[in-house]
RNA sequence: GGGCGAUUAGCUCAGUUGGUUAGAGCGCUUCUCUGAUAAGGAAGAGGUCCCAGGUUCGAAUCCUGGAUCGCCCA
């Protein structure tokens, strides 16, 4: 692993000086994200920041992501932020951490999508027009694709730039351009060597009006309800006399009895299939003798229906019947098979399925099973149907005698036609109204039919094993999808169907004379030295006219290409190294970046993507092409509906940056919860991360800031230092020095969390913990030091700098503006955080776990006190002189060494210790039942109740002197320690207590008149420094304060003379009578405490009063 | 029809190898604190952890079946 070199300019020794503790600006404490998001991108914009961060990690150990291109011809989506701003946290944070993450763009620009957007555009809905020259053939067609698949691009680029999204746009890959088409001509001509390309049939739901085939999706646009007919017939088996199998006898006469909804189909009947397990019978009915699943009999047969035998399915596979249904001119008639299809059941019709493998995929592959015909050799297989929807000359009716060559096979006169003629064979058994829902061309409204067509095939079968074993050497996250939904699919494993009968796409590059000899071109400089000819877009149509004589020497035939155009998924699967224009697996840019050690695209693309991406690199590279893969979740409305246009709840993404920012819709996706789950999204719950996790970074930003320039000339470390509440206190207030290690341990601790956690592609989790620690920061932290940074303690200033500072580095990848505009106002080194190294806990301060440990107790203690004041009903502001503490051992130990922290929190004089429960309450005693039940097992509950029996207080006694305590169960004695016990307080009835696991706090309640009268003072100051504010000073203004009114409250203010000028800056108190100063104020006001009136008037004091206050 | 995932407070979500009192935030009510914070703190109310079986001394957690929702495939 090569080290990771520093960037830019080392750390000056002016860094280190207090004059840096002093913020570069003045901020705004209500500041508007999205325009300060807007200044910052300008920042980054002048300063070339993501360019730098590159140039800066050159030579770096490279850290690959590949970007699976979106399509730009539809304007980004909600769920577009979803997946970029999740491929833009890890390579930040990589960035960061030293490696060289260099991020190429991507355009996914050919398919179905777009040929179906510009046939819109251009109110055509065939391939008769997109062909029609009168409309510019498929030239003009492809070039109006080649505009529209960049209709959106600038607002792609807008919303990349605006999110934070760093990739390079300029140099982004596009799979129209000749280089990447030429990559893959280049893969698909060294998969033919390895013989892994070849030719076969699939089964599709196919609109023969507008000639191409429906993906499923589109499928699931068209079903309607519709009633055809259903129909019987009667197949009778092919045999003279009598056979005898398994034990049943079947005669010449008996007919198998098939069922379906499509007549039409039956012209491409080979054979009939049953479930060997299923049982059939033979049923006499009327006169005649016919096979059908027995659980079929009395629907299909009616109730009269005589039983003659009952037998297996199995036994059938051994029959045929009387074949062609309908006369078929190149066919003689004969027998065709009974064969087997898992597929079969007795749900509806006769429980015999009639096959035709042209016209389904249940059909083809049990034929094909069957070996009836080869799924490789596409003239093995019996089609009789044109792609026009129309038969072939070879079908005609069962006599022979009149051809149904030209009849469109879904025409309603043609079923009765064909329905008829059954009859006149003799072959119909009966006919029913059958009503179903059915597919429909969403375009034009045609019924679909089940077709098989040729279509060029990638042998990904022949390679299952490699791809299994490729898919073990990837983390995938969530881990589920890697054995689960990837994987099944990976078992399940078909071979990829890579040819589409359409226009705008990579053109296959596979040419193929009239002998059937085929050539797989891998190069255009191949192509153009078989053919002579050169061309500058290898799209159709141009490719189609290239011609070449046949390579085989003893063929004279000339080589054309192939009509059809290859899977988008291929293209995009190509693009480890079509992206780099690699025509070799050993191009340097392309073995430099392969495989990716990260992609991230959402839940959908398992089957998309993840895959294409996988089957190709692994059948011509052997390997996986990524390690790491995050799978996102949809993204849902506020009802948990998937969001869509025509159901009209679409958050637009501009709708939330514009009110919240790109930082506050970033933060939600990365820590609202796990991503890979869905989202249940709506803009106020963005809103509300704004409130939660932004403004109060800001707040706490601010706070830093405003003390900063207050305590300006203190931190310039100039002489005549400010010190605005008499001597600097700096290290003087008490518990400071263990608040400063403690959150800069728990910075530490974050910092370690957070790598962990990003490390393992838990943004949720690492961010979670940012915001845990900023709340220490914010209201534990600040809350707690507010007088230093009042009173200029610099060490105060420092480590909430360094705390800033760190957690601008950590936030970095998350929230890309705000981290970046508090690095560089607080410190500004480098020209932005993205040009950081992350941080690590090496280099920050030391953990220190005990006291964190002991911190938390200590909170827990306060936030005990506050809940025993607020049940007395007794406010904050009023001292008291006592707050007993309940605690033993380690916890007794951290609040002890807390207790002026827990003392001024609480506001009490004293806090004072006790370890036995009598004072307070008394203990029960209960089992820990994780390290006792695994022990004890079974006998738990008994061990429980002996437990339950024992004196507490004798339990504390025993454990206090011997450290161990002896118990009997079930007769036996056995030994257990305080570990393996819990105790827990029980209040007493009376006492202001509250108590929680092992501890409690009590509080004094009793307030003399000097607690009554401090209280009142606080008070005071409460009321002056509201009239402060509504005077609209600023913090660090010195004023001249008058107060009258009530006796009892003007007693406590001369009581507590000096706290109240040092608490508000007063520097002159007047108190009643001698109030000359009064009608000279800049304001006043009237407030009430305790019921009593205070007037209050307050005027800014001369500047120069401050020094020598 | 198959595969995978989800279901916990009114809402959004946590919940470690099973451990007996299932948590947080938001929202609501009441109180409180505040020389940064439309912030913070406390209390109250709010739960058949989707349902039913099973395993276990003990199940939100493991197993089986089912329901509902979603995705992918057929």
């Amino acid at each position: 692993m090569r080290g990771a070199p520093r960037i830019g300019r080392p750390m000056s020794a002016s860094n280190q000086d207090n004059a840096t503790l002093l913020p570069a600006r003045v901020i705004d404490p209500q500041r508007a994200l999205p325009a300060l998001e807007q200044e910052v991108l300008e920042r980054w914009r002048e300063r070339d920041v993501f360019g730098e961060s590159l140039r800066a990690r050159a030579g770096a150990e490279p850290w690959t992501f590949y970007e699976g291109p979106p399509t730009a011809n539809g304007p980004p989506g909600a769920h577009h932020v979803l997946s970029r701003v999740f491929k833009d946290i890890y390579p930040r944070y990589k960035t960061m951490q030293g490696h060289l993450v260099e991020r190429k763009g991507g355009w996914d620009c050919h398919g179905l999508p777009v040929e179906i957007a510009v046939e819109r555009e251009l109110g055509i809905t065939s391939k008769a027009e997109i062909e029609d020259e009168r409309h510019g053939g498929i030239a003009g067609f492809n070039q109006k694709c080649r505009e529209s698949v960049f209709t959106h691009v600038e607002e792609w680029n807008r919303l990349t730039e605006r999110i934070g999204f760093w990739i390079d746009l300029d140099h982004a890959y596009r799979t129209l351009d000749d280089s990447y088409i030429e990559s893959v001509w280049w893969a698909l001509s060294e998969m033919h060597q390895k013989d892994l390309l070849y030719e076969g049939h699939k089964v599709v739901p196919y609109c023969y009006r507008c000639g191409t085939a429906l993906s499923s999706h589109e499928v699931a646009l068209g079903y309607q309800d519709v009633v055809d007919q259903s129909i019987y017939v009667r197949l009778p088996l092919n045999l003279a006399g009598q056979v005898e199998l398994g034990g049943v006898v079947f005669e010449e006469g008996d007919s198998l009895l098939i069922w379906t909804t499509t007549p039409w189909t039956l012209p491409g009947n080979v054979a009939v299939a049953v479930g060997p397990d299923i049982e059939y019978v033979r049923a006499r009915t009327g006169d005649e003798v016919v096979i059908l699943a027995s659980a079929r009999v009395s629907l299909v047969l009616g109730d009269s229906a005589q039983i003659l035998e009952r037998f297996r399915g199995r036994t059938l596979l051994e029959l045929s019947y009387r074949a062609p249904i309908f006369a078929l001119e190149d066919r003689v008639p004969g027998g065709a098979p009974v064969i087997a299809g898992d597929f079969v059941s007795t749900e509806e019709g006769t429980g015999l399925v009639h096959i035709a493998p042209a016209f389904g995929a249940d059909d083809f592959d049990a034929a094909a099973a069957a070996g009836l015909f080869d799924p490789e050799l596409p003239q093995s297989l019996y089609h009789p149907v044109k792609p026009d929807g129309t038969f072939d000359h070879r079908v005609r009716s069962p006599d022979g005698e009149r051809s149904y060559e030209g009849r469109k096979v879904k025409d309603a006169d043609l079923a009765d036609e064909l329905i008829a003629d059954l009859r006149g064979a003799g072959r119909l058994f009966g006919v029913e109204p059958y009503e179903h829902s059915y597919p429909h061309c969403w375009r034009c409204g045609t019924p679909l039919i089940y077709y098989a067509k040729a279509s060029w095939y990638i042998r990904t079968t022949a390679m299952r094993e490699q791809l299994l074993a490729a898919n073990e050497t990837v983390s995938w996250h969530p881990g589920h999808v890697k054995h689960g939904r990837f994987g099944e699919w990976l078992k399940g494993n078909v071979d990829w169907a890579l040819s589409r009968e359409r226009y705008w796409g990579t053109p296959l590059p596979i040419w193929r004379c009239g002998a059937n000899h085929v050539h797989v071109i891998g190069s255009f400089s191949e192509l153009a030295r078989l053919s002579g000819v050169n061309l500058d877009d290898h799209h159709r149509p141009f490719v189609d006219d290239v011609e070449f004589p046949c390579l085989d020497p003893d063929c004279s035939s000339v080589m054309r290409r192939v009509p059809e155009v290859i899977d988008v998924w291929f293209d995009s699967g190509a693009m480890p190294f079509a992206q780099h224009h690699a025509l070799s697996k050993d191009d340097d840019h392309f073995r430099e970046h392969f495989p990716a050690d990260f992609i991230c695209e959402a839940l959908d693309q398992t089957r998309g993507w993840f895959y294409s991406l996988l089957a190709i690199s692994t059948l011509l590279f052997g390997q996986a092409p990524y390690r790491n893969v995050v799978c996102l979740g949809l993204i849902l409305d506020g009802e948990g509906q998937k969001m869509s246009k025509s159901r009209g709840n679409t958050v637009a993404p501009w709708e939330v940056i514009d009110s919240y920012g790109a930082d506050a819709f970033r933060w939600y996706l990365f820590t609202a919860k796990a991503p890979w789950d869905g989202y249940r999204f709506s803009t106020d719950a963005i809103g509300e991360q704004v409130r939660l996790f932004l403004k109060p970074l800001w707040s706490t930003y601010y706070f830093y800031v405003l003390y900063a320039f207050a305590n300006e000339q203190g931190l310039r470390g100039a002489s005549g230092a400010f010190a605005p509440s008499g001597a600097h206190a700096q290290g003087h207030v008490p518990g400071s020095d263990e608040l400063d290690r403690w959150v800069l341990s728990r910075t530490t601790a974050t910092a370690q969390t957070v790598i962990e956690c990003l490390d393992a592609y838990d943004a949720t989790n690492a961010g979670r913990a940012i915001g845990e620690l900023l709340d220490d920061i914010s209201n534990w932290y600040v809350r707690r030091s507010r007088r230093r940074f009042w009173d200029g303690d610099l060490r105060a200033f420092e480590t909430l700098r360094s705390c800033l500072l760190t957690v601008a580095k950590l936030l970095a990848p998350f929230c890309p503006f705000i981290s970046d505009e508090i690095y560089d106002n607080l410190d500004g080194t480098l020209a932005s955080v993205h040009l950081c190294d992350f941080p690590t806990a090496a280099e920050l301060a030391p953990r220190d776990p005990e006291l964190e440990r002991d911190m938390a107790v200590a909170r827990e203690t306060v936030r005990l006190g506050l809940a025993a004041r607020a049940k007395a009903k007794i406010k904050i502001r009023q001292p008291l002189a006592e707050a007993v503490v309940v605690a033993a051992g380690a916890e007794r130990g951290a609040i002890e060494r807390l207790a002026e922290i827990v003392r001024d929190e609480l506001n009490v004089k004293r806090v004072r210790f006790v370890g036995a429960a009598d004072e307070l309450g008394h203990y029960e005693i209960k089992p820990d039942y994780q390290r006792l039940g695994p022990r004890f097992g079974k006998d738990m509950p008994q061990v429980a109740s002996a437990i339950a029996a024992l004196d507490p207080a004798h339990v504390l006694a025993v454990l206090a002197s011997e450290s161990s305590l002896g118990i009997a169960v079930a007769g036996h004695d056995h030994t257990l320690s305080a570990d393996d016990l819990q105790f827990t307080m029980q209040p007493p009835e009376g006492f202001s207590v509250e108590r929680e696991g092992t501890h409690a706090v009590a509080l004094d309640l009793s307030i003399d008149d000097g607690l009554a009268r401090e209280g009142r003072s606080r008070d005071i100051v409460h009321a002056v420094q509201n009239a402060r504010r509504n005077a609209g000073l600023a913090v660090e203004d010195r004023i001249e304060l008058s107060l009258e009114g009530s006796p009892v409250l003007l007693d406590a203010a001369r009581a507590h003379q000096q706290y109240l000028c040092n608490e508000t800056l007063a520097v002159a108190l007047h108190i009643d009578g001698d109030s000359a100063a009064a009608t000279a104020s800049d304001h006043h006001e009237q407030a009430k405490i305790e019921g009593l009136d205070l007037g209050i008037s307050v005027r800014r004091a001369p500047r120069a009063h401050a020094t020598d206050a």
